[in-house]
DNA sequence: GCCCTGCTGACAGAATACTGTCAGCATCGA
DNA sequence: TCGATGCTGACAGTATTCTGTCAGCAGGGC
């Protein structure tokens, strides 16, 4: 094997075993463990972040697992432009998500791109309500993933209360606020809701099996004005 | 020298010389021209994108100017969202660009990261009129860039009709329409324009130093409504 | 047609890297 | 304190890579 393979497949076994001690990779990897040594300290110079500690064993940090990515200027452009967008209208996770990915961004990028690509005044200004109406927005965005219940408190434009269980199915962005697509329990029913207008939203243990009956496909169809894409009322909104 | 910096060194010379034979390399490498052979072939081999063209030279593929980044999963969900907001809002050129960057993120996560990250149903659901209201967008970006000063038709809302020349400033989307801040040679003083209400938009070879009178700053200090964020009505827009 | 250049294969000697063994020190947790 | 583990240095034999030389083919520009 070659040394460049074994490197390789050093890192995929601490990417899957967390915690493996010098003697295990070295019988892992067939070698001595002298040779693992000096393995993990060429991994270190190439900037893998592997910690050994005494009497522990090695462990890779997280946020290895993906493989570096290569941008032109004109993708990491729009990758910018996308960012300040994200910073003014997503959630608070997300946001400093990609602050930070805007920070190694331009720790790179050389100083006659960085005119053109950070210094062009683009903005997206937040409106006063921005951060408010984002407030919600990643809890349900976990929870979609996971697909999971909500449940929540839900004030009408009316004034007009209820305590709701949901599935959440889709977000959706109308260029000013927020809306969740869901499975209303309560209604047994398709209903879309604002997340600015939910309080004390919990995600429950239970999840539900977007397959049955109750899924996005579903609320799209149901949903005309969705799929041609022209409108900017919200049928079914909880408002 | 080791072999590893040696290949290093090849790609920065063809970075700064665009264009070099293998001769040329060859002697700035203190290697044979064989060796240069093989040390392109193995760069090659690692993605680096060299063309060798018979009877030209080497010549180092645009887009190769900037180093790999590491993104973390959840940055790569934040950029992930943003792209989808560039490609429904932003002007062709950047949507096409965040395309192939997202093209570029499918390729290497793994699946488990792909439910969470992709197919996470996060819309930004394009209106009638989004790509009618970037058209212009791409050419006022590149304007801004290059400090050149516009010239435009512009229709108003009344119908009434213009011929411009302005200074562009700054872009700002917000929410649903583009508008560009500028300095209007035929006002003599700051005016927004909506890109969309544009036509025959043309960029002149003619530049402005933006420190003159005319700046950003400035027009943001007129603007009320801008600083405090709130606003939704654009104050000096050409309606 | 001619020159310049990229590109490939083969080969052998030189240079380099790789590896295991041994020996010892440092650090962490029990 | 003790054991487990990380970590470092030295050394020598082996394996691998690297490199230049030579020879030839192919494609582009003049």
């Amino acid at each position: 094997m070659r040394r460049a393979d074994r490197l390789f497949q050093l890192v995929q076994t601490l990417r899957t075993r967390r915690f493996a001690t010098g003697q295990q990779l070295a019988t892992t990897l067939g070698v001595s463990k002298r040779t693992v040594y000096r393995d993990v300290a060429d991994l270190v110079g190439s900037g893998v972040p592997i910690r050994g500690e005494a009497g522990v064993g090695y462990q890779l940090e997280r946020g290895f697992e993906l493989p570096p990515l290569r941008f032109t200027s004109e993708e990491l452009e729009g990758l910018a432009l996308g960012a300040r967008f994200v910073s003014a209208w997503g959630d608070p996770e997300l946001a400093a998500a990609v602050g930070t990915a805007m920070t190694k961004i331009e720790a790179v990028i050389p100083d006659a791109l960085r005119r053109a690509l950070l210094d062009t005044p683009l903005f997206t200004p937040g409106f006063e309500r921005a951060a408010e109406m984002a407030a919600n927005v990643g809890v349900l965005r976990r929870a979609i993933a996971e697909r999971r219940v909500i449940h929540f408190g839900y004030t009408r434009g009316d004034g007009q209360r209820s305590q709701r269980d949901v599935r959440p199915l889709g977000l959706y962005f109308w260029g000013r606020s927020w809306t969740v697509a869901a499975w209303c329990e309560l209604r047994a029913d398709y209903r879309s809701f604002r997340p600015d207008m939910m309080d004390e939203l919990v995600v429950l243990d239970r999840t539900f099996d977007p397959g049955e009956g109750y899924n996005l496909d579903q609320f799209i169809e149901g949903a005309e004005w969705l799929r041609e894409g022209r409108g900017t009322r919200t049928p079914g909104l909880e408002r």
